[in-house]
DNA sequence: ATGGTAGAAACTCTA
């Protein structure tokens, strides 16, 4: 079984990309962010004649998420129960005895902005509901464009984004604040190329130089970590025209 | 110097 996630930054616009990815990489569920579609425009009848029912949140311009997955989507939830949020940016499913969890982070904009205060307590929030779903999901997958670089060897420049949004301390806590309740990286349970990045800046030629940041994750469970055998980043799509700035990334479970 | 590019939408904001 393969689970995707891919930050398609307009599904309007990246549609057709996704339909002819959709074959190539067979994946059974794919997690989308950036949708920025509302939901009367999402296009359900399109990813269905591919082979997918699709569970969506989406509003105009900004944010929008959805799941797409072969098998009947069941337990759809919207948000983090709770947290009140008029941004679209979690929604969680379950298929195929996997329950899965989509989420875009927000981006943070500028360290002690008011958007990066935002992020943070959007990231405590998550923290509590993701525990809930664990006690109730032993087989649960996190996935989604997390806006956080781990580590420095997930940053192309480490110096240059010292302290920066995307790789500040705080930021890389909240992220590991998921690790703790024993979610497992998926990407670092195998070995990678160095410099291995999911999300390349349109600007200043920054595919061409691989410098990016390592921002889209597949968070697994124990039981899910163990079943688990491979988690690629997918480039192809980052190099067709008019690109997503983000890669797919695809684990494959057992 | 705060640049540069892309998307949506509407002459600006977000990333």
């Amino acid at each position: 079984m393969k689970l995707a996630t891919w930050n398609v930054n307009s599904l309007k616009v990246r549609l057709p990309q996704l339909l002819e990815w959709l074959p190539t990489a067979q994946p059974d569920f794919v997690c989308l962010q950036e949708t920025k579609l509302e939901d009367g425009k999402f296009p359900a009848a399109e990813l269905q004649a591919a082979g997918y029912g699709a569970a969506f949140m989406g509003q105009k311009t900004y944010n929008g998420v959805a799941i797409l997955a072969r098998a009947p989507l069941t337990e759809v939830s919207i948000g983090i129960p709770g947290f009140a949020d008029e941004q679209k940016r979690v929604i969680a499913a379950t298929a195929d005895g996997v329950r899965v969890v989509c989420l875009y982070a927000p981006n943070g904009q500028a360290v002690g902005s008011d958007k990066y205060e935002y992020k943070l307590r959007w990231y405590g929030a998550l923290r509590g509901w993701i525990a809930e779903e664990l006690a109730r999901h032993p087989r649960l997958a996190v996935l989604g464009d997390l806006n956080v670089a781990p580590e420095d060897r997930d940053v192309h420049d480490p110096k240059l984004w010292e302290g920066q949004v995307l790789v500040s301390e705080p930021e890389r806590a909240a992220w590991r604040a998921l690790l703790e309740l024993g979610l497992k990286d998926a990407f670092r349970l195998f070995d990678q190329a160095e410099k291995s990045f999911s999300w390349w800046d349109y600007r200043m030629g920054a595919f061409r130089r691989n410098a990016g940041l390592r921002i889209d994750h597949i968070l697994l469970s124990e039981a899910a970590a163990r079943s688990c055998v491979a988690c690629v980043i997918d480039k192809e799509p980052r190099k067709a025209e008019r690109p997503s700035d983000h890669a797919p990334v695809i684990v494959e479970l057992r």
